[in-house]
DNA sequence: TTGTGTTTGGTATGGTGGATAACAATTATC
DNA sequence: GATAATTGTTATCCACCATACCAAACACAA
């Protein structure tokens, strides 16, 4: 839906009113110096997936900034956890359940052992897969993780309200699941 | 935060109920053929981002499906909506308030004009800048687009309800410009 | 006028994420 | 034991994002 990461408006000074007519500039020459005035963003503003993405983007921006010490993406956090609450899997049980394709997995965990933070054991059972485990350093890494990642939802949370957002990770969960 | 378009959960039968202690499978072999049992989502559920990077993909997808026989994207319709609402802008203008960086601006709008969606007129003020018009062509996929984007929109709407919908968007709307 | 700085569209390029095909090793199945 | 399926992996390809840089055109001050 567009909506990079590099937002910045015109916002120069901008003289007049937002016209609200249909066309806003319908003839020749008018603007002499102050162009611009913020564009008409029409039925963008009720597009839920136009918000949903701006949204995202500015949540995993305040991830990224909150997380910054530990260099930590969203994508390994995630793995970090679900590498701690379900110890003695393998690539693709972890991968699936992320929405990682198994060949696109390789590289970041490759990166995560690179760091130290975790281990691919081969199993005894299945001598093709490889058991996950977190390190002890993955497991520190990950429970100073946790509480940079606490502040980061306190600002959501003094943003929209406690059950407001509760409500809307119920929405969010139903979109995912649901449609 | 990981997620990406192939969900695909490991879903082969699973035979008894989702442990609850902290270590699901501690000991050596005990899965003889059906392995996988869906794993602990453990702080994963109650990360916003997480979930919002879902819900977001789930609604691209939609809207891509939906609209798939005109073959637009969200973001070159969100570029169709700004094009008709704030004729008489420039590359600059709209890219920045979609969040597109002027130089990735550049090959999508040779897409949509060599469509003959949209036309790149020199501007008579000033001649650096291009004036961007919707041809005819351009304005009758946008309202046949509008048309399947409302059905894709309806979708939502049976799904979390219209009140919720508007509560939601309000919410996401607050993330983006708030946070 | 000239000179300096800025803006605009554009090119080139690198990085990251996502997606598919193919492969060797291993396991499952019959 | 032969065939099929699975696991991790590599190699690619594509879309998207970001930065540096450039020429043309403009703004402005001396």
């Amino acid at each position: 839906m567009t909506v990079s990461k590099t937002a910045a408006a015109p916002a120069k000074t901008s003289r007049a009113e937002t016209p609200r007519t249909k066309n806003p500039r319908p003839f020749g020459k008018e603007q002499t110096e102050a162009e611009s005035s913020a564009l008409q963003m029409g039925e963008l503003s009720d597009l839920l997936g136009y918000s949903l993405k701006r949204a995202q983007l500015k949540v995993f921006d305040d991830f990224l900034h909150c997380v910054a010490p530990l260099q930590l993406t969203p994508a390994q956090f995630s793995v970090l956890i679900l590498l701690d609450r379900n110890p003695g899997r393998n690539q693709t049980e972890i991968a699936n359940t992320l929405g990682i394709l198994r060949p696109n997995f390789v590289a970041m965990l490759d990166g995560l052992e690179g760091r130290g933070l975790c281990t691919r054991m081969r199993s005894s059972n299945d001598r093709r897969s490889h058991v996950l485990v977190l390190t002890d350093k993955g497991r520190a890494v990950l429970a100073r993780a946790k509480k940079l990642v606490a502040r980061h939802e306190a600002h959501l949370n003094e943003l929209i309200g406690s059950d407001n957002r509760t409500a809307l990770l119920g929405m969010l969960a139903r979109i995912a699941s649901e449609l």
